[in-house]
Order: C-alpha cells, then structure tokens, then sequence
DNA sequence: ATTATATTCAACCACATGGTTAACAATCAC
DNA sequence: GTGATTGTTAACCATGTGGTTGAATATAAT
C-alpha cells in the first residue's frame, strides 16, 4: 500500500529515469547553470530542454532563479536525499547480501599483491 | 552522451517511478512471493500486476524463478546497487561521508564490464 | 479425462511523454 | 524605439504507459 510520499518519488524517479535529465542533473553538481548552458551539449530544441528542466524542478531535484532574462538552475541536495533516504530501506539487505562478493574481491586483490 | 550504462539507469528509475512497482519491491524485501502474492494487495488485475512485474524484472531489480505453474520472484540486490552507485556521486551533496562499500560495488560494477 | 489454478499474451483504450515548430514575453544593448 | 537574446507557452505528433478484457498456456488436482 504506497508509502505517506509516494507522489514524490514518483516524481523524482521519473524525472530520474531520462538520461538527459540524469546528465544535467550531473552538470548542475559541479556549479549552477542557465538553462541554455543545460540545453547546448543536446541535439535538441531549446524547448524540449526546457520541459526536461520543468520536470526536474517540479521532482525537487533542482531550483531555479530568476536573475533579468536569464534562468539560473542549481542542484537541490534534498531532492536527491530522498532518493537515498528510500535507498537506505534496502541498503542493509543487499549490503548482506553482497557481503559474499566483496570477500571474494578482497581475496582477488590480495593475490594482486 | 550520457554515460555508458544509462540504458540500464533508464530502466531501473523508469520501473521505481511507479508506487505499485515500489510497493512490490518493499514486499520483495521481506522474502520471496508469487505473481499473484504480488498482485493481491492492488485493486488491478493479475494481467496488469503481470505487467509491472515484468517491468521490474527487466529493470533487473527483481528475478523470476518458475516452478510449476507458479512464478516465484525475488529482490535482485544488485538492481538497487546500481542505484546506490549512481547515487553515490552525489551524496557529498548532504553527507561528508564516504562508504568503503561504495567503492567496492563500484569495482564489482567495472569488473563485469 | 476434466476441471481448477497460476500466469502470460494479444488486442484495445485513454492518457502521458518527449520531441517538434511557431508564436509570445521579458530583458538587455544600442 | 529597434533589434537581438533568453526562455516559456501552445499546438501538434508519434510513441510509450498503465489499465482493461478475453483467450491461451501450462501445470496440478480429482
């Protein structure tokens, strides 16, 4: 039965799922950008980058500013914690269960040295 | 551009976005179940339960094992790692901490590719 | 052999998504 | 004011998504 806040991980996942939106995502991690700074890497209209920053902003992923004509869009670290805080639900079952696996990585890289 | 795997992100992201799929994993987590253990709980026919299971076994975020008539499914750990790692770049973001088990998924990623 | 159970598949439908182009609005530069 | 720059909005289109129902498949039970 759906989690308290489940519309915004819908959100957030959504917006998440686009590879487009994964990369700005990335870009807007190592400084604020415009929204024409977001859209020039893609061979797509201005437009349609535009949409894609709507739909991270809406998921909270992202917050823009106004400043004259141009758009400023940083990153919005709680949008992301969300994503870790629902993680963090299943972060010590599959830790257990790979637990096996990074032993045998460990023996692998012993016998490196 | 994007990165490499991001078809696989496409597919992981695309699968949690929906609360019903969410749900499943969140039982998944507990112990195994059926097709139709899964689809009990949700107000939607078997065939469209059928449905969103398929979509999170293709996201590799669960398996499938038939036996019998009936289809047992469980949680693929290494379904939600993936979204651990790509989540891990980020977490700076809110936590300064850095998880050696982060850095040892990362390996097992490369390592298989 | 017949019937019930577990699940998928196929066809269909309404709506969402990601893209386009063209028009609009606001701001800056001259 | 005129014109270029930055960005959004609107209308449209093809495809995808989540749901339905009904038929098909395979196995289990009697």
């Amino acid at each position: 039965m759906v989690n308290n806040h489940s519309y915004d991980l819908d959100a957030v996942f959504h917006a998440l799922s686009d590879p487009t939106r994964r990369a700005m995502v990335r870009q807007l991690a190592e400084h604020e950008r415009t929204v024409s700074d977001l859209a020039s890497p893609y061979d797509m209209s201005l437009a349609a980058a535009s949409k894609h920053i709507r739909v991270l902003e809406r998921a909270k992923l992202i917050e823009r500013t106004v400043r004259g004509r141009t758009h400023i869009c940083k990153l919005n670290p709680k949008g992301l914690s969300r994503v870790h805080k629902w993680l963090s639900y299943y972060e010590r079952f599959w830790t257990q269960k790979l637990d096996a696996l990074e032993t045998l990585l460990a023996e692998e890289d012993n016998k490196k040295k």
